[in-house]
RNA sequence: GCGGCCGUAGUCUAGCUUGGUUAGGACGCUGGCCUCCCAAGCCGGUGACCCGGGUUCAAAUCUCGGCGGCCGCACCA
């Protein structure tokens, strides 16, 4: 769709760059892509749209919110498996100049397994890639110098300090990471939903297309924490008899592009969506963007087949916005965590990340307990009997004996490990409860992606002049106030007006430049919903006209009633028509 | 990161081929006049050769490098 042979992409840039709603960052000094700058009306449009998130998700949902920092200790994502996932070595073909993965080629044409092939150096795999002599599987070409892309950004922790720090690449780690206090904060209750809205940094490698791939940019990450074994959503009535315009990942490998409308009760049914707590939040994440203006049919989402998911995810869908020029455009990613970031975290600091939960009535059950015998493993093993020591302490006692039945050793981290290295026990013990880490479902938005959704949504041309229809809720400002002509007291009077409907905390636009029209047309640009405007009449009988963005029509109300209607107004207790009488 | 195309005020654009212009226009923005309702009119003002090197007496113009943009490839956890 274009119009006026220029695509809705550009125009809103343009209109974003001009009004002061965001700009490319360090335009003085040539730019630098990847960053964003949001001027005055884009930090209150974004500012909008963070607390219509809040409403949507946190108060329904008690859930609370965090902030913590985006420099964060190397291994907090060593841990959590990005420092591994975020860092990949890449090598081109000389010939063709495509790129391959160099850990893939070498699994695939050198039968190396994966497990190895994470050992390697950059310097090994480029020895290992000549040593199998592989060729660039597109055209038999060869092969440059392997190079590690690391799209995460790295510092240093302190002025003279070895200690490394990166640039969190979402939000939802920190989450986690203080998830023991905050579980603790929250009086120990499940299903408990943690929220971050803040700052991530990705350096990609191609950043384009403006807000939509940042280096920096505001994500705003929910983690769902709930019991695997109590994974009911107490909600979900409020929406199985919705529909989700769904692709989910077995049509899509089939080859299915239209997204179907499927009832929520249906997908979790037909198991196209993993667990309930995912489906209710990709029902509100659907509400959420209706909310910010984006109907129904611009919405889909779209199920992430295996390879394409993050390595945490067990299931994920991408909520997608079909945009003008860029097509279907991510905006918000579902994703079922399952325990595996809390896990990860209880391996590497080896705190204890559990929760506790009560059973109705204590259970007597039979266990089994292991034992490391010193005596014997220290002789056995030497120099790592420690670790095999602790890898006793730290099993899973059932599983480990099962294991020992069967084979009658166990492999533990390449240790084999033998019945005589083992004290064996059981005992009947009364438990109160039981512990288990809990599963996580994780809605996460992009919302420099929402901002720019919001302007491309609201986005009219009219008259061969633009117009921002934002929904009321989300516009930037949502007043303006202007004398009909400057001649006389009407700009005092105007004046005045503006500064009490400021003081009652709307956001006001004042204005006397021009035209009546040209000010209009500014404030249709501004995307603001209603203008005010003082004219002759207003000095005899203290009334005002409001006239209405969207329909340009004017409707005259007496002052003194101007602050509660408008109150009632962007409450959306009552529409344009019964701010006051329809005049002219 | 690679390849193709491209870069003149906030926007659109003339000029570049053939080096020498006070770099021209329109819209916007802005000040004033006028104006009782949708970018009206009149007068004034503001504002640009992406950055840096080279060639040359002289560079918007030729050349090299960088930065940025668009498209394609790759990447997108």
């Amino acid at each position: 769709m274009k119009k006026n042979n220029v695509t809705m992409y550009e125009a809103v840039n343009e209109i974003a760059r001009r009004r002061g709603f965001f700009w490319p960052s360090y335009e003085i000094y040539g730019g630098a892509s990847g960053f964003m700058t949001y001027g005055p009306l884009g930090s209150l449009l974004k500012r909008k749209i963070e607390a219509t998130f809040r409403d949507a998700f946190l108060k329904p949902l008690k859930m609370l919110e965090i902030e913590s920092g985006i420099i964060t200790p190397a291994k907090v994502f060593e841990a959590s498996g990005h420092v591994k996932s975020f860092k990949e070595p890449m090598v081109e073909c000389t010939k063709c100049r495509r790129k391959f993965r160099a850990d893939h080629l070498l699994r695939d044409q050198a039968n190396i397994s994966d497990s190895e092939t994470e050992k390697l150096t950059l310097k090994q795999v480029s020895k290992e890639l000549k040593r199998h002599s592989i060729q660039c599987p597109e055209c038999k070409g060869e092969f440059g110098h392997p190079q590690y892309f690391m799209t995460m950004f790295v510092t240093r922790i302190g002025p003279y300090s070895d200690s490394v720090g990166y640039g969190r690449p979402e939000a939802a780690q920190s989450i986690f990471v203080e998830f023991r206090r905050l579980f603790e904060v929250a009086r120990e209750r499940l299903p408990l939903g943690l929220v971050q809205i803040g700052h991530a940094l990705r350096n990609e490698i191609s950043p384009r297309q403006g807000p939509i791939r940042l280096r920096e940019f505001t994500i705003a990450d929910i983690e769902f924490f709930f019991d695997p074994q109590d994974a009911k959503c107490n909600l979900l009535k409020q929406v199985e008899d919705e529909t989700l315009p769904l692709i989910p990942g077995t049509l899509k490998s089939q080859g299915l592009k239209e997204a179907l409308e499927v009832k929520v009760s249906e997908a979790l049914q037909e198991g196209y969506i993993a667990t309930e707590w995912l489906a209710y939040f990709m029902v509100l994440a659907k509400r959420f963007l209706n909310s910010l203006g984006v109907p129904d049919e611009k919405q889909r989402f779209i199920e992430k087949l295996r390879w394409e998911r993050a390595h945490y995810s067990a299931q994920g869908y991408d909520q997608e916005v079909l945009l003008d020029r860029l097509g279907w455009t991510e905006v918000s990613g579902h994703n079922y965590r399952t325990d595996f970031d809390l896990k990860q975290h209880m391996k590497w600091s080896k705190v204890d990340m559990q929760v506790f939960k009560e059973y109705d009535q204590p259970k007597s059950v039979d266990r089994v307990f292991i034992k490391p015998i010193r005596s014997t493993i220290g002789p056995a093993f030497k120099e790592d009997a420690k670790k095999v020591i602790d890898v006793i302490t730290g099993a899973d006692a059932s599983r480990f004996m099962q294991e020992m039945k069967k084979k009658g050793y166990v492999l533990a981290e390449n240790f084999r490990i033998l019945p005589e290295h083992v004290q064996v026990s059981r005992k009947t013990v009364e438990e109160k409860g039981r512990k288990f880490v809990p599963h996580v479902v994780e809605p996460s938005f992009g919302i420099d992606r929402l901002v720019y959704i919001a302007l491309e949504t609201a986005y009219e041309k009219k008259k061969d002049r633009a117009i921002l229809k934002f929904p009321r809720e989300i516009a930037p400002i949502q007043v303006a106030v202007f004398p009909l002509v400057t001649k006389g007291d009407l700009g005092k009077k105007a004046q005045e007006l503006q500064r009490k409907l400021s003081e009652e905390g709307l956001e006001v636009f004042y204005d006397e430049s021009g035209s009546i029209g040209r000010r209009y047309a500014r404030a249709d640009e501004a995307g603001i919903p209603l203008c005010i405007t003082v004219d002759k009449l207003t000095l005899a009988d203290n009334t005002i006209t409001v006239r209405d963005r969207n329909t340009w029509t004017q409707v005259r109300i007496k002052i003194p009633e101007l602050v509660p209607n408008l109150n009632a107004y962007f409450d959306r207790k009552i529409t344009f028509e019964d701010l006051g009488s329809i005049s002219n």
